[in-house]
RNA sequence: GCGAAAGUGGCUCAGCGGUAGAGCAUCGCCUUGCCAAGGCGAGGGUCGCGGGUUCGAUUCCCGUCUUUCGCUCCA
């Protein structure tokens, strides 16, 4: 019998065992801003890692870049960045209600059947707009609206001392730009034919105005980005190959079937640069939410790059020598949020044959914090532990631990998702054997210490 | 942004106009022979913050901040 633990309880035992704790806490937090302890670090590691080996390392295709998140304001212009993620507000001072000033401006030429658009108008031109043709709040009807105020997605800052806006600087709201911007020298540095990948793990921001459900959106993420290139022919083809592979990867990880949904998006709700979008949903407790979009972005922005810049973007195939821009096929997911849904996914309150609850998390080995925990079973024992310790911390992640008695050290490996307790007994000293329980059967096998190390390494693999 | 509720040790909470308690957790000692056992002991809180009333405020009042839940917004 076991059922899942709730959102708040996964949050709890994650702060109590230094997994994740609330940012800048002892200053009254900020808002959806997370920490990660110890434990917590070692598993996003582990997730990174995952990513990194089974869509770079094992990929012939994929190789992999870290760019800078500060980069040319240029490239937020040639992106659409500079200009859709920017939203002039106003609310309606009667009823609280909140809108975009270009599209109640839109709606009204709409009515009055007048064929424009607010695109680049000033705001000042637009509050006179909606007051020379007296637009009503749609919501409640009255003509009372604050101000325009902009609202931009992007985190501005300033690059030198003064902070003037010819130094405005952007902090990235998405990595794959970076690998946009380096397509040509990647492609000439490491010779890559089409079909070929550039993979990123990194930071993103975004100013959201929506709150988090833990970490599942914050302002400030990790992404794992594969921005995949090939033949415009090919796109489809390519699209369905990467769709497939991110869903392998996750069940690969131990989530099961049941809780991943693949969701389409019809042709009326994709982006004005995709042919294509699918989102991997995964079934979080408040509900489903969007764990990872593959996304064909055509060549619309390799193209848009070659607009703003003036360089060629073009790749040139060697053997036919036909010069093309390659539409890009994009998977993208967040750290944290696959995390969390390991987390999610994982975490169990068990109850045992004799009534007993234990708490324990269920995750793939190779993403567990630590691969092992070394436990004396009394003191005695304290001194070859330690040297097993030792010995074990040299190949992966171990933990050593003395206090309280051996039930209870049991429970609390399960709690971070420890895989396997390795316990040096009484008998260890005269067979050179210790104990190997494991966590999710908590069944038990004698080993020579000299197989440890191998024993364990077998079962991590991913 | 609106409405509601809540802020007391690491966690969950109790309490009361006279400067704080429990359980769990943590640490130490004893015990320990494989799944949160037991005994003894210890540490840890200016009761979110600011102001007011009062001889005295964690408790009453006002403000403020934060969090949670709804709605709204965003996508």
């Amino acid at each position: 019998m076991s059922r899942k633990l709730s959102m708040n309880e996964i949050i709890s035992i994650t702060k109590m065992r230094g997994l994740i704790f609330p940012g800048s806490e002892i200053y009254e937090g900020l808002a959806n801003a997370w920490d990660y302890g110890p434990v917590g670090v070692l598993m996003l590691n582990n997730v990174k890692n995952a990513w990194m080996k089974k869509f770079i390392s094992e990929s012939p295709y994929n190789v992999a870049v870290d760019t800078a998140i500060l980069m040319n304001t240029k490239v937020w212009e040639a992106s659409g960045h500079l200009a859709n993620f920017n939203d002039p507000l106003m609310d309606c001072k009667n009823c609280k209600s909140r809108f975009r000033a270009d599209k109640l401006i839109e709606e009204d030429m709409l009515k009055d059947q007048i064929d424009d658009n607010a695109d680049g108008w000033s705001n000042e031109k637009m509050e006179a707009y909606i007051a020379d043709h007296g637009i009503k709040c749609p919501k409640c009807g009255s003509i009372d609206f604050t101000p325009i105020r902009q609202f931009n997605l992007m985190f501005k800052t300033f690059q030198g001392v003064t902070e003037e806006s010819a130094n405005t600087l952007f902090l990235r709201p998405e990595t794959c730009q970076g690998i946009f911007v380096n397509f040509k020298n990647v492609q000439r540095t490491t010779r890559k034919k089409i079909p070929f990948g550039i993979g990123q793990i990194g930071k993103s921001f975004r100013n959201e105005i929506t709150p988090g459900n833990f970490i599942f959106r914050t302002r400030e993420f990790e992404q794992m980005e594969l921005e995949f290139f090939c033949h415009p022919d090919e796109e489809m083809k390519w699209f369905q190959y990467w769709r497939t592979f991110c869903a392998e990867f996750l069940y690969a990880l131990g989530i099961d079937r049941e809780n991943i949904r693949l969701r389409d998006h019809a042709p009326e709700q994709l982006s004005h640069y995709s042919n294509a979008t699918t989102d991997i949903e995964y079934n979080f407790p408040f509900g489903m939410g969007e764990l990872w979009g593959i996304a064909d972005r055509t060549d619309y922005d390799l193209k848009q790059h070659e607009e703003f810049s003036g360089k060629d973007m073009r790749y040139i195939d060697p053997v036919t020598n036909e010069k093309y821009h390659p539409y890009c096929i994009e998977p993208s997911v967040g750290a944290g949020r696959l995390l969390l849904a390991l987390l999610c996914e994982g975490y169990e309150c068990e109850t045992l044959e004799d009534g007993s609850e234990r708490n324990v998390f269920r995750v793939h080995p190779y993403i567990a914090p630590y691969k092992a925990a070394i436990l004396p079973l009394t003191k005695k024992q304290s001194e070859a532990a330690e040297e097993l310790y030792m010995m074990l911390a040299k190949e992966f992640d171990c933990e050593f631990d003395v206090s309280g008695n051996i039930g209870k050290r049991y429970r609390r490996q399960d709690e971070i998702g420890t895989p396997f307790c390795v316990t040096v007994d009484f008998e260890t000293a005269d067979d050179q054997s210790v104990t190997i329980r494991e966590r999710d059967s908590m069944e038990q096998v004698r080993i020579p210490i000299c197989d440890v190390a191998e024993y364990i390494k077998e079962r991590v693999r991913f």
